[in-house]
DNA sequence: ATGAAAGCGCTAACAG
DNA sequence: CTGTTAGCGCTTTCAT
């Protein structure tokens, strides 16, 4: 398994010191030596397939080209695109992505994190949805280069890359309030997110531009973003008995689980009750019905949070931007004019 | 971003030596030390939080607890729940899984895999899907541990963890033929792939074993493992105007591929022609019609693959062993009875 | 049982 | 411009 060819064979055969051939090998000490030994160094490097080894390096300079980065759930269709964006950017710049999951809790985010940063990380992306933030104050206080992916904190101090969530419910609203819906349910997602917090209130806000009152029997709360949530909560709400024509869900997952809610309770999508998602993740298209739902960015936005991410890294004091990314209605079949 | 506290730290405070502190913190070395300087370090050490910095004991050991986990494309959903299953174990394991994405492309592979080992992985999980195996032949004889997920190549010293391919292909058939099918088209993966090479095989065996021919006109190749290349290589095979009433498909996505290219030619699914898909991904119970699939245990392989992983991590030497999982059939709604 | 010393492979001062 | 030296934080002989 050992890739026996070190620094110091390499400086041997080009007739140097180890010293000489580090500055040789690295760009930005390149001007340091003489062209000459330049390419020689960089020449039996190269016949003597040296590959630099980056834990002797990282245990020297205190930096390991390794990026941490954070989703709550792979297997939820959100994040891959998402991290594949990351990953994208991160490689052509010579990091690496370290990617691991904590399925939204807290104490595995935190052990997580920890371990990562013994690990020395050189900057985390966090696209878990927490809006718990002590963790993540304290750390970026402490200088760690930090950004989040779709999710944001109150802290200003800590750069984030979203998408427009008000922009989004408000025109899923919108195209419900132009179907003819008066009476719109709204199945929301985990409040202690930064997700389902922002999206609850943009919902409120929209209701309120298009005249729509939303009472409280309809409006519930999804305990996790997942199909099996939607669908409990979507029963609850039918449960009330309050009728509603149209529904919009704090993400595709939970819009999924109300439309089988809505099956099960004998009532049929579009034309009993209209139903609007959010992400726009894979398969939409092909459910029953397909759903109409806000498209936001997964790939950019990885690949934002990424570039983000890299310029911290690279000029530590630069004054941080955020990153919001415009989203688009995609009406499928979930949608329809209100019949009732 | 310091964890100031480091090991000389510790030993400062429990006033030892660095080397005894070093003993007193690693359990397999710990009787090399007295049980009272031993409870001495370990009680300062918490006191301070001392962490072991990885990097650096790596460098000294040659061991990273890290593992590369390299899979074609997250975005697949077969692969998320192979890799949080590979990750659960390595992570109860104190390992940590670098995951990268190669996009089916032998270069990324390569590139890949040289950074990965050039950051002085500890061992590999392969779940790309390329027969091609001389990178992998090679690397394994010069003792890099390494396993395959969800693929197996011709070299006996790889060790392997895949579902049963034959049986899982063989069931589909019957399930057909049962159904009354008698001419059948079947849609493979592309065939560098060892996955769509076996259950290719698999495939004409199980036709030849319930008497049933399968004529070359009934026989398309998808140039990948997507939903664009199903669709594509269905039209290719409709435009043949061979008739068949039932189809088997490499995979799930081409499976949904030749769906909607059916519908395009103006057949229905399943009253035209039944299909059945492969690997029963997320969300193929919810499309039109819900594909009837052979399920695999996509978590489960990932759980043995990393078990397997350790096992040859802890014991080089070890006889190797592999591992093959079943499978079963998921009748949903894309397959019914021939009515032609 | 503990301490001393060397060194993993590399980079960064500092000399020359 | 090149060589020397020291040391990142840890483990591991080897003495004591």
């Amino acid at each position: 398994m050992a890739d026996a060819v070190k620094l110091s064979d390499v400086a041997a055969a080009a007739g140097v010191h180890p010293g000489t051939a580090s500055k040789a090998l690295n760009p930005a000490t390149r001007h340091l030596v003489s062209e000459s030994t330049g390419r020689r160094v960089l020449e039996s490097a190269k016949r003597l397939g040296y590959t630099a080894n980056p834990v002797a390096r990282g245990l020297r300079t205190r930096k390991s080209f390794i990026v941490g980065v954070i989703v709550p759930d792979l297997t939820n269709p959100l994040f891959p695109p998402m991290a594949r964006g990351i990953e994208e950017v991160l490689t052509t710049e010579g990091y690496t992505a370290l990617l691991a999951n904590t399925d939204a809790d807290d104490d595995r985010e935190r052990a997580i994190f920890a371990t990562m940063r013994a690990r020395q990380v050189d900057g985390f992306i966090f696209a878990t949805a927490h809006r718990e933030q002590s963790m993540l104050s304290e750390a970026s206080a402490n200088g760690v280069p930090l950004v989040l992916v779709n999710r944001q904190v109150d802290d200003p101090g800590i750069p984030f890359v979203r998408s427009d969530d008000a922009a989004g419910i408000r025109i899923a609203v919108r195209h419900l309030a132009e179907l003819g819906h008066r009476r719109i349910a709204y199945l929301a997602g985990p409040l202690d997110t930064s997700t389902g917090w922002i999206r609850r209130q943009a919902f409120e806000q929209a209701m309120a531009e298009f005249s729509l009152t939303h009472p409280p029997e309809l409006f519930r709360i999804a305990t996790s973003y997942s199909v099996d949530a939607g669908r409990t909560s979507a029963r609850d709400l039918l449960s009330a008995n309050a009728p509603f024509t149209g529904l919009v869900a704090g993400n595709d997952l939970i819009a999924l689980g109300a439309i089988i809610a809505l099956g099960e309770a004998g009532l049929r999508c579009p034309q009993d009750v209209s139903v609007v998602g959010y992400n726009d993740i894979a398969f939409m298209d092909r459910i029953t019905p397909p759903l109409t739902t806000i498209c936001i960015p997964k790939h950019d936005l990885g690949v934002h949070a990424a570039r983000l991410l890299l310029e911290r890294l690279r000029a530590p004091d630069a004054p941080l931007h955020s990153v919001v990314l415009p989203v688009k209605l995609v009406v499928r079949g979930s949608t329809g004019p209100r019949l009732s």
